[in-house]
DNA sequence: CAAGCTATCTTGTATATACAAGATAAATGT
DNA sequence: ACATTTATCTTGTATATACAAGATAGCTTG
């Protein structure tokens, strides 16, 4: 037979969140509707205020409730729970899976920089930009066309690096720490170009995130990210969890 | 002349994270470098410990620090910092830049689920189940279509609903409230019934949202929402924010 | 020399206390 | 009857204290 040693308890201001969490999930509290108070929880928990505190504090964070000066703690609209999707490192998702990963780099130069890449980085018009062309393959299959325009005042020596070992944003992490990043996602056709480099016969649609990110010196690069429809997909998990 | 009110100044608790995430932000402190102690920010600030507790529990539940018993807190790599994008209400979306929002309500039926809708609803082959379909208009022009299979057991006045006041996620929300929700994103083709739907003339390319959404009692619905490429895309934003 | 112990640092949990500040309802005064 | 004040409830910030528990460096002992 097997006893749960309670020597190792969960921690008190634990067993309270797991105790909101489940009013919430049975039902029993519904939308807005108001929960106990600090006060009230202490009491019913035979525990301080600032135990039962760290229990609503701690669920409002993570936007299941939301509470307001004066008025009390509330069940937080489902409807401002966002739903979030994660952009993975495609080398990582591809180990993840048992698949083998490598990479193949296409291009790698120094272009003179048109009008559109020269605004989406902050440089000059006909500045010298660094480019790179990278295929992401799993199991020897293109999967994921990598081309990405480097701030070269910010990345010096991008051109001398190896990306088969490390990726370029494992590299521009290292010499220029990131401190915001933006996406878009679309779904575009791919030109005959990015035909060739994806190994596609036949035109197909494609998923293409289009990735920014700043340092703190200002933008560090601009990449495009294009992977076949049939092959890859973006995933995002919201859940209710289980509180620890 | 305007003078701040220093009667109102920033709690310290935000002071010592604000000075964190400087420090981090300006590579003073390099990932996986090693921040003060709770004691040692306590004395630089002049705080008690559970203050500069506090400021360092918060960015760790933001990601930008991690912690270890005995051992100290330590700024976060990047790699660990997940990025995310966000899957607004389309509703929303479209008041928030002004357009004109409207919806169609195409179809609204009870059917025998095939196979494969069973399966990703739970419920027995040859059931019946909920369809919809509406299409999300702004200023009159078709932006996404909505596909949705709903379980009846858990939505039973769902066909008895006016979707064009309030939209299928909102009433779902209402009588089965939500506790996890996944998602997938792919580029595909639109089939003709769908390029009929989207109003779209030529063929391109759509970006389409899988969501599967479940409650307490088990799976309330699957949808699929579907949008033209040149019409629409998704956005994030990562950001190591300001603390407030 | 090596195993084990100890001192000391770290974070983690929990409490009692104090005061500030927002919100609301009841009591009060005109 | 209406406006104002007051009391009371709420959350928010901050401190001082206590002990638990993980990690590590250095000391002690066999």
């Amino acid at each position: 037979m097997k006893t749960v040693d309670q020597h190792m308890t969960t921690p008190k201001f634990a067993q309270i969140k797991q105790f909101i969490v489940d009013n919430i999930r049975s039902s029993a509290w519904l939308e807005n509707q108001r929960v106990p108070s600090e006060n009230e929880l202490a009491e019913q928990f035979s525990v301080s205020r600032m135990t039962a505190r760290r229990a609503l504090s701690e669920l409002t964070e993570a936007g299941i409730l939301t509470r307001s000066q004066g008025l009390g703690t509330f069940v937080a609209s489902f409807k401002s729970q966002s739903s979030l999707l994660e952009i993975k490192n495609i080398a990582d998702e591809v180990k993840a899976r048992n698949g083998n990963y490598s990479c193949t780099v296409l291009v790698l130069e120094s272009i003179s920089a048109v009008a559109p890449i020269a605004i989406a980085l902050g440089v000059e018009v006909d500045s010298v930009v660094f480019r790179s062309v990278l295929v992401h393959n799993e199991n020897e299959q293109p999967l994921q066309v990598e081309e990405r325009f480097v701030n070269p005042a910010l990345a010096q020596s991008y051109l001398q690096q190896d990306f088969t070992a490390l990726t370029p944003h494992e590299y521009l992490s290292s010499v220029a720490p990131l401190t915001e990043a933006r996406h878009t996602v679309e779904a575009i056709m791919p030109n005959s170009e990015m035909c060739q480099w994806l190994n596609l016969y036949h035109e197909e649609p494609c998923l293409q995130v289009i990735r920014r990110t700043w340092s703190s010196a200002g933008i560090v690069s601009f990449a495009r990210l294009v992977s076949p429809g049939s092959k890859y997909r973006l995933g995002g998990h919201l859940t209710f969890k289980k509180q620890h």
